[in-house]
RNA sequence: GUGGGUAUGGCGGAAUGGUAGACGCGCUGGUUUUAGGUACCAGUGCCGCAAGGCGUGGGGGUUCAAGUCCCUUUACCCACACCA
């Protein structure tokens, strides 16, 4: 073999991309009568550059897309891009570029990046979620969620960064301060769009348990992010009226009814409208609530928050005994936004409560008792018993178990008119005003006569106008000598446009039904084709999405199916989600970052800063990320070793839902796996037999030998592409190469078999490498393209093992193997077993008391001792 | 704190309860080459000259048989976080 036959990735690869692009090889036929198949990967910001974080999420989806084109589905493959957001504008302000400009100038970069990385997309189906024509849909959607009540507005505390002008989203809210500016952020009441996403919050739960083929950890987190908690909703009657408080009661919400009578004070929120109109009149009480708005909200504070209180002094009269009050505190705890903002503590049998009222001297009363327990015996110090039990202490509650015990106390207060059962959640209805200008306006105008008026259908699309100014901080919408002012098309009188914009999860909650109509001006997509061909075979995308916006995605697709706008309720049948692309990090003697190729390692193992020699520090291994110069961009790598080798290294090392490690060595071992297959195949080509030649009538055994080694791989390799194991996938393809490497390909019927390997082969790789794929598949004889040939059929017969090789345990430990006949029985394994030398050698010192045979898989002996 | 996950050679990782370490990286030796690189051949879990022994974070258990199942424990990772 001609060990200087080198591939040309960079000239044969860019000879395919044009002409599948000349050809349309990947454009979807809307029309075909194959059964359909939506591939889809989560469409990128366009931030600038891809980095090789991307090319691993699409090779992943493109290798699915490939191979089930080739298994004779139609694929519908898309791309596009989630345009509007934030770095569009702080670009502006810290570069005065305009983000429209901005933005389609990264959007053509990266377009042109994922061209030259080979992906199947049918870029005629690209959406930009900054374009007119997906926007004004969008409105066209919000104007019809408005009509069905998804859609309503509402005074809301948002995060107001006073220099800046603007309001921050709870990440861009470090230590209670701008992220940008660094002011001290205002909790501000603003007026805003919210969608009532809690309205199908049993509908989102339920639907969990249909995505069967979703990973347990997304649809875990999902459930508890929906926080379904049952309860009961009562009220504790203020014995005298609170000046200025408009209510005789507090009302609160517990899961907890039984442990009513354990109940030793009622904490309310320090923003409960009782705690404001009480500290009125009481300088202390305001202080205390002014000191618990400092707490931050982060993760550590939360962690050591000490448990605060403040007495108010008022006492409410128990539900069902009148001989007891209790007392009403604020509580540091306590959050207006869950529930009703007021709870009963009962230290007994809560861990948070029980904190509280070892603080403050509060009672702790038990009234659930462990089983088998005596309630004499039993007595807490500072932890709260939270399990199952008898109560006692607690009237007409005792000797019941929990369960029962809560729905006697739910009907007690029923029956006494306080309180009903209630179910709440964690999750809040979706605000989805930005005061932003980037994004999808909301097509709204404001009248001083007739309220906030929706556009008119005919008047839309609502444009962002392009004059805009980044000079001040602040929404520039808002300062827009001409744009907001318009009038009202109900009363036709002077008006206001809305000048907040959509969040950008609102975009990217529907633009995988856009993909299927994605230049529909009329409307947001043809329901015909929607209900073809959603929902999403197989969705691609990463873990931090496992939440948000998976499920507004799955909020959208129901709230749109009420609209009628499609018939299903979930959008993503199979989700899977990869792992990160890691790299090394290096930093200079001060610390500043280096990027890898400025360091390098000296004799002692040191590493260096190539430019002037001073150390540098070799960082942990973390997800790519540009301010920590430990980012690839593909498109250098793909000029020096092509991009089939980086979409093949990208599968082969890690499996795909775990983080991958960039290394400059994998890279070119795989660049050199590439060139071996290029070489093998090619410098074949001249021995084996003529493509269509008939097949021969009998195989010699080595012939024979590799037909059945090309069937057994066929098997694997499928089985393994299935499953998602790519990594497990390419070691079985590298093994079958290694074995072809030394077979002489001497007779015809060998001539005939190598070139069933070698189409093989060439098949089984195509998804993964296209190109290499594509230029061999030419060099083989072919002229259509491979994509389109059917993927290699295994034959059973032949991929079935004719001889095992197994193992025989003596107590479990392996002392021999044996090969036999595959599906040999039970007697004929057990008689080869014992009459291997070794084994007969142990069993004559020591008698067998028991043979375990499993037939082609292990011979077990047991011997004494 | 709650929920979820992970732990296997020097490294990335394979293993429907059935021969642990496939495949690759790295390393060692050799062949080709003016040299380097490439390519090819052989070796490579640990201890041991060998026979053999030991090995999947630690401890226990179930089983003829455990990386895999159960209990427990440690470390790390991710998400959520005062949710009543």
């Amino acid at each position: 073999m001609n060990s200087t036959t080198r591939y040309n990735p960079k000239e044969t690869e860019a000879k395919w991309r044009q002409t599948w692009s000349d050809e349309q090889v990947f454009k979807t036929k809307f029309d075909s009568k194959r059964p359909k198949y939506y591939s889809l990967e989560m469409f990128p910001y366009p931030s600038g550059r891809l980095h090789v974080g991307h090319a691993r999420n699409y090779t992943i989806g493109d290798v699915i897309g490939r191979y089930k084109r080739a298994s004779g589905y139609e694929v519908l493959r898309p791309m596009g891009w989630d345009a509007f957001g934030l770095p569009a504008e702080n670009a502006a302000l810290d570069r005065g570029a305009h983000p429209k400009d901005w933005t389609y100038s990264n959007i053509k970069e990266m377009r042109e990046q994922m061209q030259l990385l080979g992906f199947c997309y049918d870029w005629d189906a690209e959406v930009a979620t900054c374009d007119v024509i997906y926007y004004h849909q969008q409105q066209k959607i919000f104007l019809d969620f408005l009509k069905h009540g998804i859609a309503y507005q509402k005074e809301a505390e948002v995060n107001w960064d006073p220099i800046d002008n603007c309001v921050l989203a709870n990440e861009e809210v470090v230590d209670g301060r701008g992220w940008r500016s660094g002011a001290l952020v205002e909790r501000r009441k603003l007026t805003q769009w919210f969608f009532g996403i809690t309205k199908y919050a049993d509908e989102l739960i339920d639907g969990l348990s249909t995505l069967t083929e979703w990973p347990e950890k997304v649809r875990i987190m999902q459930e508890n992010w929906i926080g379904k908690s049952q309860g009961c909703r009562f009220n504790f009657i203020l014995p005298v009226p609170v000046a200025g408080y408009d209510s005789d009661k507090i009302e609160v919400f517990t899961t907890r009814p039984d442990t009513i009578f354990g109940a030793s004070f009622v904490a309310i929120s320090p923003q409960h409208p009782l705690s404001l109109t009480l500290a009125k009149d009481n300088p202390a009480m305001a202080v205390f609530i002014e000191e618990c708005k400092k707490g931050g909200t982060a993760a550590a504070d939360i962690e050591t928050a000490e448990k605060k209180g403040f007495d108010t002094g008022l006492r409410v009269a128990h539900p069902f005994d009148d001989t007891k009050t209790i007392p009403v505190w604020l509580a540091n705890f306590v959050l207006m936004d869950y529930g009703t903002g007021a709870l009963f503590g009962c230290p007994a049998h809560d861990q948070r409560d029980i904190e509280f009222a070892r603080k403050y001297n509060l009672p702790v009363l038990p009234v659930v008792i462990p089983h088998g327990v005596k309630p004499a015996d039993f007595t807490l110090e500072n932890d709260a018993y939270t399990g199952d039990g008898i109560l006692a202490n607690s009237e007409f509650l005792n000797g019941l178990d929990v369960i029962a015990a809560k729905q006697k106390a739910i009907d007690a207060f029923v029956a006494k008119g306080l309180g009903q059962a209630e179910t709440n959640y964690r999750l809040r209805d979706w605000g989805v005003s930005r005061q932003r200008y980037w994004g999808c306006p909301i097509p709204i105008i404001h009248c001083d006569t007739c309220g906030a008026v929706p556009v008119p259908e005919n008047q839309l699309p609502v444009e962002l106008p392009y004059d805009v100014t980044f000079d001040r901080p602040g929404n520039p919408l808002d300062r827009h000598p001409t744009w907001k002012h318009t009038t009202c098309p109900k009363c036709s009188g002077k008006a206001q446009r809305e000048t907040d914009t959509m969040a950008t999860f609102v975009d990217s909650s529907w633009y995988f039904l856009r993909f299927c109509d994605a230049k529909n001006t009329e409307k947001p997509f043809d329901k015909d084709r929607v209900n073809h061909w959603m929902p999403v075979d197989q969705y691609v995308g990463g873990i931090e999405h496992a939440v948000l916006h998976l499920l507004y995605a799955r909020f959208f697709t129901r709230a749109l199916r009420d609209c009628g706008y499609l018939n299903i309720d979930e959008p993503f049948r199979n989700l899977f989600t990869q792992g990160m692309v890691n790299h090394h990090t290096y930093r200079d003697q001060d610390g500043k970052w280096l990027y890898p190729y400025e360091v390098e390692k000296n004799s002692n193992g040191d590493w260096l800063k190539i430019a002037d020699q001073t150390p540098a520090i070799a960082g942990d291994l973390i997800k790519m990320s540009k301010s920590k110069k430990n980012t690839v961009d593909p498109s250098e790598i793909m000029e020096t070793y092509g991009i089939d080798a980086v979409r093949l290294f990208v599968l082969s090392d890690s499996p795909p839902e775990k983080d991958f490690e960039w290394t400059a060595a994998g890279i070119d071992g795989t660049w050199r796996f590439v060139n071996k297959l290029y070489r093998l195949i090619f410098d074949v080509l001249p021995h084996i037999a003529a493509k269509g030649s008939a097949q021969p009538a009998s195989f010699s055994d080595a012939a024979l030998n590799l037909r059945k080694l090309t069937h057994r791989t066929i098997a694997t390799f499928t089985d393994s592409i299935e499953k998602f194991h790519f990594n497990a996938a390419i070691a079985r393809l590298r093994e079958y190469t290694n074995e072809l490497g030394g077979i002489k390909i001497d007779t015809p019927d060998m001539q005939w078999a190598y070139r069933e390997a070698m189409e093989t082969l060439v098949q089984l790789f195509a998804p993964i490498m296209p190109h290499l794929a594509e230029e061999l598949w030419r060099d083989l004889g072919y002229s259509d393209f491979i994509i389109d040939a059917a993927w290699p059929q295994v034959d059973a017969e032949l991929a079935r093992k004719d001889s095992v090789t197994i193992g025989v345990q003596v107590n479990g430990k392996v002392r021999a193997t044996i090969t036999l006949p595959a599906g040999s029985d039970a007697k004929t394994t057990e008689q080869i077993a014992v009459n291997d030398p070794k084994i007969a050698s142990i069993l004559a010192q020591t008698p067998a008391k028991k043979i375990i045979v499993v037939p082609d898989r292990i011979v077990n002996i047991v011997v004494a001792g």
